[in-house]
DNA sequence: CGGCAGCCAGACACCGGTATCAATAATCGC
DNA sequence: GCGATTATTGATACCGGTGTCTGGCTGCCG
């Protein structure tokens, strides 16, 4: 800690105060600080005593202004599902604790036209070293185009790869979804639903690609009765949850393409009196809080976010973070894993 | 829509780039961007058309060094309620959109002996203006203490008014919680359970207050047995509700703390084949998406988070967010609601 | 003991803005 | 029409750091 906050005159300690002190010139005093290597023991030593005694820490808008580059990275985000962004924020800030970066936060909206301008218009105005981009906006082409015409790199995270690895951050959404329904078609499913995310989401087509090939491999097909909409709502499952279990002949298992939609499938149920899991088997998709907080708890698939903001955070600002941080630009995509609960158990004409 | 985005030689345009373009010294260009009066229409138009010509956007690392103060606002929080969180940011966001204005996020942790030292490093690198804290760490005074020290602006979110009014954002917890149980009293309960928050939060104390105070009112009295510990975790409100419904004289209606533990007393209640609300009505508080996400939806109160925010950032920097956002600093108790869903019916005896 | 290379530290300009204060232009009173 | 007053603009220093380049000191060699 240190022995006292303010300078001389009660400004905050600056360079020269610290160069004074220490009897030497500010340059060398900004060597001491960006840890260069042609320094006496001695010398260094001075310096860090004096700063340590005037408790000197440098003025970040003149350093970025010097090195003609900020230590801003921003998030843009839109995602309905708040425990994502946070759990990725503490991912990023995991990362870059050790750092001089600071992390800049945008929510924007997806839906709005001015999106592209607004998302100019802040990164026009903070210049951060880079952006990292959430889905669904990670989806978004002309944003990451933006990024890279205003000179800000970019990362995308994402539900597979896209074409440019070394910017996207991705996790094996299809594999785990697919094991998902095998240990389903395992147990004895036969019928089993699906609840759609929307349309033109990556990340639905990559759930509903899962489910698919693991119907395939069975030898098993999706009835176009039991492949209902959604839009990753807890509504659209309530709507889901009543087209598919109020027919004769309903589902044994529902796969839905994300937890809040598997609540309102599950209430439905509820609501039904049909018995979860014993009489339906529900699985959803994203380990939110909710899948632990209804009843039955949900089995789903939980993304390693916050490893995916530490990871995005260094492949979008290795040279930021200390030899440490290097990581292997092909290694981008992270590892979903199933998540087994109570929503999930044999068909009944297995018990 | 800038014509370019470039200045000459492939740089970011400078002030001296459109000073040089519009024929005026860079300290015009300076009282442009900056509103001066003391401009004659046509200078300003001068400048503005080369600004737009451009494509120039003030830096605003040295803007901030030169005004000596940055124009960063800093969130600092350690909320479980993810939902909150985001929520409150989108608030601050609505009323620092059109200002200079970032917004910088820093999660911390509560529970952390190197809180304090962690905020201080903080601060002492990013300088903001001022910093936001959301409960519960908004309740440590050393916290605020260490803003002020610092010369950091705080404003402290909170379940009621601390001594300070000016540095506090809260809502009437207490009224609304008394409120919402004089309600179940109505319906006719009278056994009524209730679910704590953890010891030595606000917040909890508030909600409890309330209800005790509304018990008060009917001449109702809450047995120790009716009275269970928790934490705002979703294991709490299992505990409780293993504990307040495996009674031979259940409550007929349980009051928790937050959502979370409600939907743990739920949960509890379904296991037990005990209908709700038919069998006991259940209240949450917080209004998260858990709320209506499970079934029946719960009744809950909710915050009116997002308007803290906005709220929260124009007491803290009026005077970066133009004349249209003064506030009345003594205005600074937002309402909460009570939002009725289905969890709540009137005792099995009156019906 | 002089010459040279190499390491270290300092002088000074510069990053892109704003503040100060003086200079100039415009307006006014008489 | 002229000096005084006021409105508008510019020259220059400065915010707090870093880059460049130069000079001093050191040790090593002949």
């Amino acid at each position: 800690m240190a022995a006292q906050t303010r300078g001389p005159g009660g400004r905050q300690p600056t360079i020269n105060d610290v160069a004074a002190l220490a009897g030497v010139s500010k340059k060398t005093v900004s060597r001491v600080i960006n840890r260069s290597e042609f320094l006496t023991e001695k010398t260094r030593a001075a310096v860090e005593k004096a700063i340590e005694q005037l408790g000197f820490v440098p003025n970040p808008q003149a350093r970025a202004l010097a090195f003609r580059r900020n230590f801003l990275i921003a998030l843009l985000h839109d995602n309905p599902n708040a425990q994502t962004v946070l759990n990725f924020q503490r991912g990023v800030l995991d990362a870059i604790k050790d750092s001089d970066l600071a992390l800049l936060v945008r929510p924007v909206d997806r839906g709005s036209d001015k999106l592209l301008d607004d998302v100019r218009t802040f990164l026009e105005k903070q210049r951060p070293i880079g952006a990292m981009l959430l889905p669904p906006i990670s989806e978004n082409d002309e944003l990451a185009a933006l990024c890279e015409d205003l000179g800000v790199r970019d990362v995308r995270i994402g539900s597979a790869p896209l074409d440019d690895a070394k910017h996207c951050i991705s996790s094996n959404d299809r594999e785990v979804v697919a094991a998902a329904v095998r240990g389903l078609i395992a147990l004895g499913h036969r019928r089993i639903g699906f609840v759609r995310g929307p349309a033109g989401f990556r990340s639905a087509a990559e759930r509903e690609k899962g489910f698919l090939e693991a119907l395939a491999e069975a030898g098993l097909t999706l009835p176009p009765e039991l492949n209902a909409p959604g839009n990753y709502r807890y509504a659209a499952g309530i709507e889901a949850g009543e087209a598919l279990l109020a027919r004769a002949d309903p589902p044994t298992a529902i796969f839905c393409s994300n937890d809040e939609m598997a609540a309102g499938v599950l209430s439905v149920a509820h609501g039904k009196g049909i018995k979860v899991p014993a009489e339906l088997s529900i699985i959803g998709f994203d380990d939110s809080p909710t899948a632990t907080h209804i009843w039955p708890a949900l089995s789903t698939v939980r993304w390693p976010i916050r490893e995916m903001g530490a990871r995005a955070a260094q492949i979008l600002v290795p040279d930021f973070l200390g030899p440490g941080a290097k990581v292997d630009d092909e290694d981008n995509v992270l590892p979903s894993t199933l998540v087994e609960r109570q929503s999930v158990a044999p068909p009944p004409d297995r018990l």
